[in-house]
This record gives structure tokens, C-alpha cells and sequence, in this order.
DNA sequence: GTGAAAGCGCTAACAC
DNA sequence: GTGTTAGCGCTTTCAC
């Protein structure tokens, strides 16, 4: 910028007010200084900006993975909603740093704030980290998680209408003439659990007694899935429908059911969550419930650059919709 | 700095020191200050230390979307490999910057190096910009390319070794004794035309003689891979075997044939590229060629660092695999 | 309308 | 072993 001046035959300041459109300078010699940093390829150091003006435009994207499979990444879902994400952020002039992390280690999170590498913090996944989260949000660290609403929660979520969600994609099942829906997936991750209460609601809605039996409490691991609807197969289990916790899961199911000769929908009728791209080009295409990814980018992005400016961490619920295909029968 | 400075009871530049834990501070007080940090939950400002050292430990990673469809951030495949970057930037003590933008305005990817924000760039996907891209190499910005490489290129790529790709690919198909195998994928795309290449290659080496008409140059679009496929039916064209641009494709195309009718493999045996998570499980399970995403993130790492280090730029070829399963019959 | 100068939070000579 | 000081590239008050 000191070049810059040189060349122009003025002072810095004079330099940085022309770069910044500031009303104060003469407009020939604000487009001469333009002209100038175009000619010679200048660009403001963001670094040096924000040191002065004590901003940061940036914000960090966490993702955390479970430490033992790290498994969390490779979900189309996630990936789609960092894209998402990645989009939402740019349209408001902000950038995104991605950062990878132990589930086990939230505190390095806040390293990324603390240091003053990103003004704020979007974390993708909750685990089963509720206490350290609510101790990050007393340190006044202003984040946003995507995941379910809990109790007592002081930091702010934003996620689908996960209750909701599993009300009626089980329902439809059992609309469609379901004897005995199994629930796959594990209900002690919040966001699961949400969707094994909606499924019980569903049931006993429907004056169903739902069976602990019937759950299916599998991590998101492929190897895991398999074994335990070859296990059901094996024991002859009495069931005609399944509701997975992820699309993901679902079309591991399917491709285990028909391996071991069953049909779906005839024998086994499935809806999956999410709504992933896929799930309507696989067969049979996947009844699912859809989460709203462009919106849910949108949504985290709000609440965040809400709290940055000043607000109380504030959560969205996300409407959810049933998205009827083949699996689930006609 | 300076508060934790007058708490300790130091100069500033003691505190300095102890936290980068020069050897030059005696190791007691080195401790005492490092203990004071962390009560008070200081860490440095790395935006100031960056300036003060002109360092930037932060990699842009850059992916362009076709303007039309935004498609590319869709697919698994490149989901994986941001995936993978970010471990491999994480390991090597860097910060990755995530950003999408337009693929005809690459000159915005030079903007974040200018300004600093970045002191290299990752691209993902190389489209048809080839020329823009040798620019931005005379410019000197240090940056390596996911893609192919190509004749007359002065910048560094990194990808599989896609001639091979399809070739094995090809080879495999008619030595399952497939009479006509169709390539379907866009050849002008770099990476794409190199595939095309291999699959020529591969039936010219068995005596057969590759047919304009055995192409059908589709974009990664679901509609138009659907509609390819189902022209090719009501034509009654006689193929058994098609080589596929890469996994989602194979899968919308068993889907689509499926459809229509067709048994896979029976009537048609097909083999995909990239090798993504969900090939394994599809049904039935997909015949792919192996893109190494692990060693992919590794590699870009390597040489984009080994450029911040001065190095001139040094592309990597990528030894791929054939993993045979069932969609290309047994 | 433009310039001089102070200072954002840090590091590294250079002194002692 | 520790302190003093200059300066990284920028913005902005205050003077003119």
C-alpha cells in the first residue's frame, strides 16, 4: 500500500480511503488509485485489516467425528450440508474455515475462537456432548450446533423437526399396512432419539404397543447394520417394515435384506430420513423424510451472525417432509 | 499479551517467549506464564502473529461449480476428498479455507491469495480452463490442481492415472466376454477425455474398433444420463457392457436400466470409477475403479507444500485399481 | 480533500 | 534471562 502511494503521489491514508470508497476523497483520484491497484495486481491484506479493525470475517465450520470409526464425514447428508453451508456464508461476505475434530475434544473448538482465527463457531454433529456445549455457551463462545433442541440447553441448535419427523414417516407405514414397524438406529444420539420418540408416538397413536425389541440401536456403522438385519433375518423375526435412522442406513438395509432373499417393498416395506440426492435415483427409490438443507444453511448462518451481533443464542426448528417413493409400498 | 504481561509481572516479550517457549526463558517462569495463560484463557492472536511474521498457515480450498447445474460439490467422490484434505492440512499444522465459486471466474480464486487470506490453493476439479489456470501459474501463485495432466501445462496436478482407469475398466468388461462396451461420460472434460482414451485403448488392443456411436457424451446431470439411457433402449441398441465416467453415473444408469427392464449383469455388465463408499453396498454391488482419496488429499498437501517451500510445481500421477464386484458379472 | 501519526497484537533484533 | 523498541500492513483521528 506504501508502493501504492509512491506511485500515486499521495499519502496512504489517501490510498486506503480511495480503496474503501470512503465519500471523503476526490472521486478522479479515488478511480485513478483503483486503476492503479488493478494495474499492479494490489489487493488490501485482509490480515492487517482485521488486525486494525479488530473484525474477522471468518467463520469455523467443525465437524466433529467419532473418534472410533470417524465415520461422520462420509454421510452425504453432512457433506451436502457443509456445502450448503459453504455457499450461505459466501453470500454474506463471510469465509469458512473447515476443521475436523475428535468428538472427545470440543475444547479444541474453542481454541479456533479463542485464537482469533474465526469470530464464530458452526458445529456440525452434537453427540452426545450437551454439558460441554452448555460450558462453551457460558463462556459466552457464540456458536451454533446443528442438532436437536434438549433441555436445559444454553447454546443454540438448529435441525429438523426430528419428533415430527419420525411421526410421519412411521405413520405412512402404517398406513400403508404395516403389522410391525423396527426402528433402526441409535436413540441416544439426540437427534435420533427425537426420531425414535416420534416413532413411538406414531405407534401409540395407533393403539400399537411399541416393543423394546423393535429397536434396533446401531451405531452409523456399515459392518453393524448388516449384522443385525442378518441376525433378524436368521431369528425369523415377524416384521414387515423398517424406519432408518439415515437414507444412508436405509440402503444398507435394503441391499442386506435382498441379499438374504426378502423383497422390498413386498416383504419388507422401509422409509429412510434425510433425503438425500440418491435416494431417489436408488431401487426401489427411498421414501425419506427431508431434511431442508439449503434452508438448514441458511438457518445456522443466521443464528450465528445473529449472535455475533450482539443477540442470545436463538434455535430453529426446521419443518420436515414425508417425500412418498417405492420403498415403502404404494 | 500485554494484561498477561502485567499479571505476571513481565515484559511483554517475556510472555512471548514463554509461550513460543523459547529456550531462551528461564523454564520457571516459562511454566508460571504458561499456567497464567491458560487460567485466564489466553491464547495468542494468530491474526497478529501471521502479520508480524508475514506466515500464513492457511490453504484455500477451492472448488468450482458448473454455473449451470452446481452440481459438482453433489458428488461423493469430491465430498471425500475435501474430507481428506482436511486431514491432511489439520496434520500438517494448516487451516483450510472451504470456498465454492463460479468455475468461469477462477481469477476470484487468485483474489484469496492476493489478499493474503491464503498463501496457497487447493483446486478441486479442473473443467475446461486449462489456459486460465497456466496464467495463474505465470502469476506465481502457488497452487496444485485436482485433474489431469495435460500437454503444455505449467502448473502442477494431481490425480489418478486415468488412462489406465479405463483401460483396466474396459479390459475387465471384455474379458467377461462383453461383445459392445459403451462409454458414457463428457470426453472433453480433461479428466473424463483421459478415461475415454483408456476405454479406446482397450478395445483397440483386442482387435475391436471403437465407434463414434459407442460414446454418449453426458454431462454428471441425473436427467440427461436417464434420458441416454433410455434412448439407447427404445433404440434396441445392441450393448452388454457399459463403462461409466464414475459411480453415481454407473448408479443412475443401473437404475434407469432397471427400469426399462434390464437385468445387471445379465443383460448388461457395467463398471463405474472413483470407487465411493456406497459402491460396495449398491446392488448389486458395483465394479469400480479405485481412486485413492486418502493418498489424493495426501499428495495435493505435499505439492502444494512443497511450492510454499519454493519448490517448482510437481504434478503426481495416482496408481488406480480395479475392484471387482458384481455389476460386471462374474 | 489530503497528510501525519498513533496503534491494532504480536515478534525479534538489540541492549543490558 | 529479561526489557526496550521498532515495525508487520492497515485505518482513522486530528490537523491543515
Amino acid at each position: 500500500m506504501a508502493d501504492l502511494a509512491r506511485i500515486a503521489g499521495v499519502s496512504v491514508s489517501t490510498v486506503s480511503r480511495a480503496l474503501s470508497d470512503s465519500p471523503l476523497i476526490n472521486p478522479e483520484t479515488r478511480e485513478r488509485i483503483h486503476a492503479l491497484a488493478r494495474e499492479h495486481h494490489y489487493s488490501i491484506n485482509v490480515g492487517a485489516q482485521n488486525l486494525r479493525l479488530k473484525q474477522n470475517r471468518t467463520v469455523a465450520v467443525i465437524v466433529p467425528y467419532d473418534p472410533e470409526t470417524r465415520q461422520h464425514l462420509s454421510d452425504p447428508f453432512f457433506l451436502s450440508l457443509i456445502g450448503s453451508l459453504a455457499d450461505a456464508l459466501t453470500e454474506r461476505g463471510h469465509d469458512m474455515l473447515l476443521t475436523r475434530i475428535d468428538a472427545d475434544r470440543l475444547d479444541l473448538a474453542a481454541q479456533v475462537w479463542h485464537t482469533g482465527r474465526a469470530s464464530g463457531i458452526v458445529l456440525v454433529g452434537q453427540w452426545h456432548h450437551h454439558d460441554q456445549l452448555n460450558a462453551l455457551a457460558d463462556a459466552r463462545m457464540p456458536f451454533v450446533v446443528w442438532g436437536a433442541r434438549l433441555r436445559g440447553q444454553r447454546y443454540a441448535t438448529v435441525g429438523s423437526d426430528n419428533t415430527e419427523g419420525g411421526r410421519l414417516a412411521t405413520a405412512h407405514l402404517l398406513a400403508q399396512g404395516a403389522r410391525r414397524v423396527l426402528f433402526f438406529g441409535d436413540p441416544g444420539l439426540p437427534e435420533i432419539g427425537q426420531r425414535h420418540d416420534g416413532w413411538r408416538a406414531a405407534l401409540t397413536a395407533a393403539g400399537r404397543r411399541p416393543a423394546a425389541a423393535d429397536v434396533q440401536a446401531v451405531p452409523f456403522v456399515t459392518a453393524r447394520i448388516e449384522q443385525a438385519v442378518e441376525r433378524l433375518v436368521a431369528e425369523r423375526a415377524a416384521f414387515d417394515a423398517i424406519f432408518a435412522a439415515s437414507d444412508l442406513m436405509a440402503m444398507t438395509i435394503v441391499s442386506t435384506l435382498r441379499r438374504c432373499g426378502l423383497r422390498v417393498p413386498e416383504d419388507v416395506r422401509i422409509v429412510g430420513y434425510d433425503d438425500i440426492a440418491l435416494a431417489a435415483h436408488f431401487l426401489p427409490p427411498l421414501t425419506t423424510v427431508r431434511q431442508p438443507i439449503e434452508a438448514a444453511g441458511v438457518a445456522l448462518v443466521e443464528s450465528l451472525l445473529a449472535q455475533l451481533g450482539g443477540a442470545a443464542p436463538a434455535s430453529a426448528l426446521l419443518p420436515t417432509e414425508l417425500v412418498v417413493r417405492q420403498s415403502s409400498g404404494r
